[in-house]
DNA sequence: AATGCAATAT
DNA sequence: GATATTGCAT
C-alpha cells in the first residue's frame, strides 16, 4: 500500500490506499461500510471494540489514517475513550442516532465529524480531507507517522504543479481532481477550498447551516483579482462544497487544465475572504448584509452531486441584492454624487469581497438610470424646450427641480409595491433602484416603491408619505413636479411620472445648490426660488468649497 | 492607475 | 430583457 514517503510521493492515486480504521460493533453495518470504502480504494480495517483498536493503532500508529468510529447508546463510553485516546488519527464518528449532545461530545472529543447513518458514498467519500487537514494542520512534532507520508506526499504533488508553473490554485485543484478521478466522484473535491474540508453533506446540513455561505465563499468571496490574493490558509473545516465543474475534465487533465486556468484565476480571486456577510440573497437574508455577492451556489444537500454541479464558481458574479445596492446607495450619498467614484464608494461600502469593477459597473448603471430620468425632468421643467433641443441651451440638466426634500411627492396613482419582500427576499431579482431621494433608476415600469411606512426617505427613495390624492394637489414650492405633472399632460408622458416622484436627498439637495451657484446661467426650476447667496454661500463652505466661480455669462 | 463607457456574457 | 462583467479608451 501507499504507507511509505517514498511510495507517497508517486501517490498519485490518492487517496487509494487510504487506510482507514473502523470501528463498528455492529458487523453488518461495519461491512456494508466496508465495502463502500473499498470501492473508493480505501483500505479498511474492521474492529468490534475499541481496546481491539487501540491496540491495534498503539502497535502500529501509521497503519491507519482515519478512522471512522461508531458511537452508539450502549457503548458511548468506550467510543469516547477510544476518540480520546487517538488525537492524532482524524477520527470520524458515526451514529443512528441523533443526539445533539452526543455529536456535540464527539466533536468536542476531537472528531473531526459526525456522520448520521447509514453512510453513503457520499458521506465517505471525501473523508480523506480529514486526513490530508489534520496533516496540515498540525504542529510538525505532533503530525502522527501516519499522516507524515500524507502530508508530504500531497505537498510534493502541489510543489510539482507549481513547478509546472501552474498556479497554486491550479495546484490545489489539480490535487483534488486527482482525488477525483479515483472516487469517480462527482461530487467532492472542493476546488476552490485550498485546503481539504471535511465536506460530507451530512456535516454541512446539519451541523453547519452555512452550508450555502459555503459555496458562496467561493463564487463571491472576493471578486477581486487585484487585491484578492488567496490565502493558503485557510480554516479548513469550513468548505467543500465541490464546484466540479471539471467532473468531466477531471478523468482528462489536459483537457480541463485550460479551461479551468480562467476559472483558477477568477476563483483564486474568490477565496479572499469568508465574508459571513455575503449570501445569497435568495438564502439570506443577509441582515446585516454587507457583501452580499454572490452567485447562488447550488446547495449541497447530501445528494451525490449536489455539491457539484458546474457551474457555480464559474463567475462569481456580484449579485446586487437590496442590502448591497442599498449600502452602495448610502455611500454615494455619503460621498455625494460628485466625489462617487468607484474607488471611495468601494471603500466607503466596506464591503469584503466587492471590487472597485463590481462598484464602478454597478455605478455605471446608477448613474445610467438616473441619466435617463433627468432629462425627462428637464422636458417636464421647461416644456417650452421639448422640441427644441433643449440640450443645446441646458447642457447640464440640473438637478434643480427636484422636489425639496420633504414635499410630497406625487406618486403615480399606482399602489406602492414592495419590491423585495420585507424577508429581504428579492423577488424574483427585481432591484430596487431608488436612489436616495431621487428617481428610480431601472425602467419606470418596473418600479416599485419598497413600502416600508415610515422609512426615512434615504431608504432607497422609499416614499415616506402616501401620496397625495392627485398631483395638482401639492403645493406648488414643494414639488415642482407637481407642475411637471400639469405641464406634461399634453406630453403623453404620463408614465414618467414614476421618475420624478421621488424624494430628493440630502446629497441631493446639495447637489443642486452646487449647481446653481455653479451654473447661475441655468433657470431655476418653476416653483423654486433662487437660494439667497447667504444660504448658498452657507451651503459652499459647508461642503468645503472656499471660491465661487465667476458669473458666466453663457448660455 | 483609475474611470467611464461600450460591448459582451450570463 | 435585465444585469453583471470584460474590454478599451481616456
Amino acid at each position: 500500500m501507499v504507507c511509505t514517503a517514498n511510495d507517497l510521493s508517486a501517490w498519485k492515486d490518492f487517496p487509494k490506499g487510504l487506510r482507514v480504521l473502523l470501528l463498528d460493533q455492529d458487523s453488518s453495518s461495519a461491512a456494508e461500510i466496508k465495502l463502500k470504502l473499498e470501492a473508493m480504494d480505501y483500505v479498511v480495517s474492521i474492529f468490534c471494540n475499541e481496546n481491539e483498536a487501540l491496540s491495534a493503532i498503539s502497535d502500529k500508529p501509521e497503519s491507519y489514517h482515519v478512522a471512522i468510529v461508531e458511537v452508539s447508546t450502549s457503548n458511548s463510553e468506550g467510543t469516547f475513550k477510544f476518540l480520546e485516546s487517538v488525537k492524532d488519527l482524524p477520527t470520524i464518528m458515526t451514529s443512528n442516532v441523533q443526539c445533539l449532545s452526543t455529536m456535540m461530545k464527539c466533536i468536542a472529543l476531537g472528531a473531526v465529524e459526525f456522520l448520521h447513518k447509514p453512510l453513503s458514498e457520499d458521506k465517505l467519500r471525501n473523508i480523506w480531507q480529514h486526513v490530508v487537514h489534520k496533516a496540515f494542520n498540525t504542529g510538525g512534532s505532533g503530525l502522527s507517522e501516519s499522516l507524515k507520508p500524507v502530508k508530504d506526499s500531497v505537498a510534493s504533488m502541489l510543489q510539482l504543479k507549481v513547478e509546472t508553473g501552474e498556479t497554486m490554485d491550479e495546484n490545489l485543484e489539480k490535487v483534488e481532481n486527482l482525488s477525483l478521478a479515483h472516487d469517480n466522484g462527482l461530487e467532492h473535491s472542493p476546488t476552490t477550498d485550498k485546503y481539504p474540508a471535511p465536506s460530507t453533506p451530512q456535516l454541512k446540513q446539519g451541523v453547519r447551516l452555512v452550508d450555502d455561505g459555503d459555496c458562496q465563499d467561493h463564487n463571491n468571496c472576493s471578486t477581486e483579482k487585484e487585491s484578492g490574493e488567496q490565502e493558503m490558509e485557510s480554516k479548513s473545516v469550513e468548505t467543500t462544497c465541490a464546484m466540479v465543474e471539471e467532473t468531466l475534465q477531471v478523468n482528462d487533465p489536459l483537457i480541463s487544465k485550460e479551461s479551468l486556468i480562467k476559472e483558477e484565476d477568477e476563483m483564486a480571486d474568490s477565496l479572499k475572504s469568508e465574508n459571513n456577510e455575503s449570501l445569497p440573497p435568495q438564502n439570506r437574508e443577509s441582515p446585516s448584509n454587507s457583501g452580499g455577492n454572490t452567485q447562488n451556489a447550488s446547495k449541497s444537500s447530501g445528494l451525490q452531486n449536489s455539491c457539484g454541479t458546474r457551474a457555480n464558481r464559474k463567475k462569481m458574479k456580484v449579485d446586487w441584492t437590496p442590502e448591497l445596492h442599498k449600502k452602495f446607495v448610502h455611500a454615494v450619498e455619503q460621498l455625494g454624487v460628485d466625489q462617487a467614484i468607484p474607488s471611495r464608494i468601494l471603500e466607503v461600502m466596506k464591503v469584503d469581497g466587492l471590487t472597485r469593477h463590481n462598484v464602478a459597473s454597478h455605478l455605471q448603471k446608477y448613474r445610467m438610470h438616473r441619466r435617463h430620468i433627468l432629462p425627462k425632468e428637464d422636458d417636464r421643467r421647461w416644456p417650452q424646450h421639448r422640441d427644441q433641443a433643449p440640450r443645446t441651451y441646458y447642457p447640464h440638466k440640473p438637478i434643480m427641480a427636484y422636489p425639496p426634500y420633504h414635499s410630497h411627492h406625487t406618486l403615480p396613482t399606482g399602489p406602492v409595491y414592495p419590491i423585495w419582500g420585507a424577508n429581504g427576499g428579492h423577488a424574483a431579482g427585481v432591484h430596487m433602484w431608488g436612489p436616495p431621494g431621487y428617481p428610480s433608476w431601472p425602467p419606470a415600469e418596473n418600479w416599485h416603491w419598497k413600502p416600508y411606512p415610515g422609512m426615512h426617505a434615504d431608504a432607497w427613495g422609499c416614499p415616506v408619505m402616501p401620496p397625495p390624492p392627485n398631483p395638482y394637489s401639492a403645493p406648488v414650492l414643494q414639488n415642482a413636479s407637481a407642475y411637471q405633472n400639469t405641464g406634461m399632460v399634453n406630453n403623453s408622458h404620463g408614465q414618467q411620472q414614476n421618475s420624478f416622484d421621488v424624494w430628493p436627498s440630502e446629497e441631493v439637495i446639495d447637489k443642486v445648490v452646487k449647481e446653481a451657484i455653479n451654473k447661475p446661467w441655468l433657470p431655476f426650476p418653476i416653483g423654486l426660488k433662487p437660494p439667497s447667496t447667504e444660504s448658498v454661500l452657507f451651503e459652499l463652505s459647508r461642503q468645503g468649497i472656499s471660491t465661487i466661480p465667476p458669473q458666466h455669462q453663457r448660455l
